[in-house]
DNA sequence: CAGTGGTCTAGACCACATC
DNA sequence: ATGTGGTCTAGACCACTGG
């Protein structure tokens, strides 16, 4: 017997995933805690486990959630888990295994967004946005350089010396001090030539070649909230992309 | 009741994956094919449906076979469906919808490989490759300059007229003609600077920034059957990625 | 030990495709 | 009408985790 309403036209375990990830999204619970287990969902919405299984299969498909065996299936969170960090960080030195950079600030600036970041955030006229730059080191070498646009009324109370006292990814930060997940992202990758004030960040001549990486990320409901364009230097670093 | 033996340990569903694994490599149903049903599975194996189910499952997630409601569950092919023709190409134009390239083959020659290549490949001593260059072209437009590096052993008979005879996307043409079936990739993006021949060949500037993909193409077994590199003028496209 | 997710089964019914 | 995959259920047992 199905749950007292079916309000819409889907199969149970994806109308429940639905109510879920409303659930996820309103922090019913938080990032790294333990969401109900299996049955008492069940119990919760009135279907069989099986159904509510289907439904956290599919959240952790779309990395929602973690299931770990004998222990519970947790809120996703960019605080912990090390593994999910090159989730979104695809750049890696040629030789050696992967690491994570140190990130560098180098200046938060508050201001009307240029028309390209507006359209991409959809964000209202008049709207501010934040725009940082950072710099991220590989072996204390810099290899990329960020230019990162958020919507000024998700981020109130930014600042530098808040960042610099974070420990942990900026999307970890994102997270636990604004309230921001990021959950999934589109890039769109080109060649590009540096020019002065970048060469010299970055340490090549001007002209050289390099990666640019414009991407938008998104939170619930396919919502936009960072623009970043990376600049990369690839001469013994590279993007690295898995087909299946 | 388990199947006679159980051969390894992994769960049962595993089991069965890795045997429906073996005959599709084996192509004991041919590739565009349907496989038996769910049922017929279940009695082969001596199994229940709901195994069968998930062993099918995992072989869709990994692309190996496609599921059609009502229809069957086919062997996944690279003669049909367009929209798997996008799952290994990412360059787009950045106007517009997304479209297919024309390819066309510039060179074909036979000979020993690179170390590098030889070293991708996992070549033996002493065997030799195929090295074609070829160009993909966005509304009559060069885009793309790849080389695509082969082994000889796999793709006996490959000629130019056969390709040009050919209708379809290149891995259709190497799973149609040569029963070689790609897989997956991985792919290390970097940006270079365009020499005094790609210049010529896509058009741009001796030294204008371009995209370097490096692929390395697997089949079953996670069998490495194809090193290509791509050159890619992106002033007008880009390459698409999605994070998730 | 008790509680969690993970596997496996068996059977019922639905939605879709084809003849 | 028949056969296919898709959903849903209910219950049993396994494997892992932590007190």
């Amino acid at each position: 017997m199905p749950a007292a309403t079916t309000p819409s036209f889907a199969p149970l375990y994806l109308q429940i995933k639905q109510l879920l990830e409303r659930s996820l999204e309103q922090r019913e619970w938080q990032p790294g805690e333990a969401i109900p287990s299996e049955m008492d969902l069940a119990r919760r919405y009135a279907v069989s486990q099986g159904t509510v299984r289907k439904a956290i299969d599919a959240l952790a498909a779309d990395n929602l959630v973690v299931r770990r065996q004998g222990k519970g299936t947790f809120v996703a969170t960019h605080t912990e888990e090390p593994a999910s960090l090159f989730r979104f960080l695809r750049i890696q030195p040629d030789e050696g295994a992967p690491v994570a950079p140190v990130s560098r600030l180098l200046d938060v600036r508050r201001g009307k967004p240029a028309a390209d970041v507006a359209r991409l955030l959809a964000l209202k006229p008049g709207e501010g946005v934040l725009t940082l730059h950072r710099v991220l080191e590989f072996a204390a070498t810099p290899v990329v350089l960020d230019e990162i646009s958020l919507p000024a009324a998700l981020f109130r109370g930014f600042t530098r010396a808040r960042y610099d006292a974070y420990r942990g990814s900026m999307y970890g930060f994102f997270e636990s001090e604004f309230g921001v997940r990021m959950l999934k992202a589109r890039e769109k990758i080109r060649a590009v030539a540096a020019d002065a004030a970048t060469a010299q960040i970055l340490g090549t001549a001007v002209g050289a070649p390099l990666l640019a990486v414009d991407r938008v990320t998104l939170t619930f409901g396919e919502r936009p909230v960072e623009v970043r364009r990376g600049l990369c230097v690839t001469r013994e670093h590279h993007y690295l992309n898995e087909l299946w």
